[in-house]
DNA sequence: TTGTAAGCGTTATCAT
DNA sequence: ATGATAACGCTTACAA
């Protein structure tokens, strides 16, 4: 027997003979096969096909007709990354499924200004979940990855943060709790909401009401306690109650169970139907917002007059109608670029750096001064 | 100088020397390096971590104590992936901008189905655009990857799939037109819509409009003609046309520019404008005939009593309120599940085979007996 | 402009 | 249970 070594071309023990025929069992071409075909060495024909050098019109030729007659697709990615150190892969971690991630229009916005800044650096992106104790091992330590983004992630992936360290790859982690040394893209959360907040106060509304984003990856919805935000773990929603709080210190704060138009409908529901009523509720997302109103209006109580409701975020909510929503606008698509941005630099060699957006209030129609 | 030569670990030229202090450039520990200090070969380094094979207790120990000592963080992937032959990533190639694919609940659900069935095989996903003739080489022809999924791709994707093909790459279609060779996994959508149309009929509406998905990658809002439906691409739009048409051959039609609550206002405020006004709207999707509802209520029409409004797909629509929509449920997670099960079953060496997947028709209270 | 040579780090086989 | 060996296919520095 001549040869029954393991080739990893056909995943399985390579017999010199196939089963029937006595055809040699198919090789794919490689780039030597390609050179020798074409009468060059393998590093012209390799050349060629990475255009990094000179080659005369005649010499690719002959390299590109043998390829097409050999059908060989270009060089196996699998030894090129090998030999330069580079897949060309970004890895996302996502926290939670991926249905659940995918059903906020942030986050899209977000994902979508990743995949632009990592294109200019010639990446792409690797869906992974951040489930380090997964059976088999995790996703993070085995992809052949050249850097990482931490997207909407709390402190539930301190793991995964673990596994990048060890793995010494560039990462970047967007509105996460990360510490130190790592470059975060980050928002002006408190900031914002209170920008938010002194619009409402402004127009007269004293009784007033909050519903959060989930505060934890529990995301239970309900009565935020004292002790219940002190567990919290989601940046955001912490950050931007912390900043309606500083104006309202009173509000009532619901927590909704994620951000979603029939989230706010159920918290919104809530809300109203307590005594008291808010004159005024302020949603943590848009999403919610359009929930907030939708439940409003089908009580009867019209938006702006009979209540008033801002949101967060500036995504356009689909089936929202013709309320234009008082909210303040972030920058989601440019904090996924510039996450990419930040990930394409510290590939060319440099130090990546954090960087900082603020969000940009708008007034919309569904505010007005508070009835009396 | 003793070496000057490339080093792809630290992506340049590795000199003995440090630029400063004279320290040998800090290289990456090896398997061999951990197995070297842990006093065994290589190979037995490598199946500790690996796990393929029965090493002692003492030996594990020994290895692992030595890869913790040298901050060996495990194989390198790169080395893995060329030695083995596997990547461990699945392509997943989407048509459009990411921001479109992703707003619809549909492909999302098909999404989360695939790395579901995806995850058996351990393999995870890259997203990648359908842009073949890209400047610098589509990513398709370059990255690592062991199969691709070819998800709501219209026959723009042609140029994808001889790409595909040429690599000898396991490949799914889900539901596009790939033609023969190639595993699809398709839907009864001519059967489930003519369903849908049928019920509506014997419901007594003769006075009938239809709202489209976008018929191909123009997307262009409008009336249906038979010239442009001759030009359209998108299989699941035509397909469920023809199930209606052979119900209703005269039924208006008109084509939505995305799959969504605002483009089915759009439709709807047009045909629900005209003369004589339909008494029942059949849309191509759950969101569209959410819009449809809403612009009908928007108009003072009650739905079903005014209106008769069906969707497709059985999704949950997000602030669709209390209408239980009428519809047909299509297995959106199992169509994604199933493509993933094909590519395990393709990647284990095992022949891909077709899957065809029916729709449940399910009456809601959208729909109701014509008014006379 | 082209060729030569030396690995990149790993893992399957086979022998012990 | 462990070790020696031989690829996997490519790209780069350097010489010609």
């Amino acid at each position: 027997m001549l040869s029954n070594r393991f080739d990893p071309r056909n995943g399985a023990a390579l017999s010199s003979e196939n089963g029937c025929d006595g055809t040699p069992a198919p090789r794919r071409p490689t780039i030597s096969d390609v050179a020798r075909a074409a009468g060059v060495s393998p590093s012209t024909a390799s050349v060629v096909f990475s255009g990094k050098a000179k080659v005369s019109d005649a010499t690719r030729d002959r390299v590109l007709a043998a390829a097409s007659d050999l059908g060989y697709a270009g060089p196996d990615p699998l030894a090129a990354s090998l030999r330069t150190g580079r897949s060309g892969i970004v890895a996302v971690v996502l926290e939670g499924a991926l249905r659940r991630t995918f059903l906020d229009p942030v986050t899209i916005a977000t994902m979508d200004g990743l995949t632009d800044g990592l294109a200019s650096a010639g990446a792409d992106v690797l869906l992974l979940r951040d489930e380090p104790h997964k059976p088999g091992g995790a996703a993070l330590t085995t992809a052949p990855i050249d850097a990482a983004v931490l997207l909407g992630c709390s402190t539930a992936t301190r793991e995964s943060l673990d596994i990048v360290r060890a793995r010494r790859l560039p990462l970047v982690v967007i509105e996460g709790d990360a510490g130190d040394a790592v470059p975060q893209i980050t928002l002006d959360n408190a900031e914002a909401a209170a920008g938010i907040a002194r619009h409402v106060r402004e127009l007269g509304h004293r009784e007033v009401a909050v519903v959060t984003l989930p505060l934890d990856v529990g995301r239970r919805r309900g009565p935020v306690s004292p002790e219940r935000l002190a567990r919290a773990t989601v940046a955001p929603a912490i950050q931007r109650l912390a900043g309606i709080r500083g104006v309202f210190p009173e509000a009532r704060v619901l927590s909704a169970a994620a951000s979603s138009i029939d989230e706010g409908v159920i918290a919104a529901g809530t809300l109203l139907d307590a005594d008291p009523r808010p004159t005024a509720i302020l949603a943590q997302s848009d999403m919610l917002a359009a929930g907030v109103i939708r439940a409003a209006e089908d009580r009867g109580l019209r938006v702006p007059e009979d209540l008033s409701v801002t949101g967060f975020d500036g995504v356009r909510v689909d089936g929202l109608g013709a309320h234009m929503l008082t909210t303040s606008v972030q920058p989601a698509t440019e904090k996924g670029r510039a996450a990419g941005a930040q990930i394409a630099a510290m590939l060319a060699g440099q130090a990546g750096e954090s960087v900082h957006f603020t969000c940009r209030f708008r007034a919309g129609s569904t505010t007005a001064p508070a009835p009396r």
